[in-house]
DNA sequence: GACACTAGTTCGTAGTACGAATTACTGCTA
DNA sequence: TAGCAGTAATTCGTACTACGAACTAGTGTC
């Protein structure tokens, strides 16, 4: 019984948790970028944004990423453009190099998620996308606010 | 229409990923732990494990497994027991504290992680484990090998 | 013009992760 | 059984991640 135990949803959600990282880490490192300095280029591809916008987006301490930031510029993948209305703002902005970068880096994490859940046919990954989506709407707090 | 548009597999996948992240991050803060610390902790639950395969089911190289295992250790968490069948090696195991910190702390993750999936019904919960459990039996080797 | 507030940086500390080199032991094989 | 290839784990150097406290500089208000 025991042995056919399945998981329960918190472990079942843990383990695809961790998959999903290995996923995005491999393909980060497979162009040469640890994760964390990928995930910044992939939230700028939307646009450019400020330090401590970045902060809230990323969950991280604004001294956190001014340092991620410093290291990403160092690779030129993004530059620091000063805000003409607050001169003690700017905007992280992605370089031609790091746009690239991040749409290719980006599409791969895509394909390789999307050829994983192969294993369900189209109806199911549909439900898997409705009922994530829900629970992210509930408890994703910048799910709110695109503004 | 595109506003409406919902996210795509892959991009719920990492989003919920991240959420599941933090969830398991803010629990091990408050029970003073890094993530890593704590998962180690988890893993350790079922039993007692060398460091090369603790490597093998983390993911993570032998040497960064040493200084994981450095780490917990001086918090008097786990112990090194050396193995008397090779004397090379040696088996990490919990202590009394850290069996206990591993259970309260499973404990509050899977709290959290069911009472967010309340969202779902229950019928929708049973299938969200039972795809993402058929994506692990595909992808996640350390699935196919408790042995 | 003083002052509270905000944007971002700097600094110190701790933790995470890798790979190459090293130590110590195991087990085969010649 | 003496040598040796292979394995378990550690050490070392480097880079990256993350936090919080303290700081600098510019903003906006009274």
């Amino acid at each position: 019984m025991a042995t056919t135990m399945g998981l329960g949803v918190a472990a079942a959600l843990v383990r695809t948790s961790h998959l999903v990282q290995r996923v995005f880490g491999e393909v980060a490192r497979a162009h040469g970028l640890p994760p964390q300095q990928l995930q910044l280029l992939c939230v700028l591809v939307r646009g450019p944004v400020g330090m401590t916008e970045l902060g809230r987006l990323m969950h991280l301490e604004r001294s956190t990423m001014t340092g991620l930031v410093d290291r990403v510029e160092k690779r030129r993948l993004v530059t620091r453009v000063s805000d003409p209305t607050d001169r003690r703002a700017c905007v992280v902005r992605l370089s031609d190099e790091g746009s690239r970068l991040a749409v290719a880096a980006h599409d791969e994490v895509t394909t390789r998620l999307e050829s994983m859940t192969e294993v369900l046919d189209p109806g199911e990954r549909g439900q898997l996308v409705a009922m994530t989506t829900r629970v992210l709407a509930a408890y994703d707090p910048s799910w709110a606010a695109p503004r």
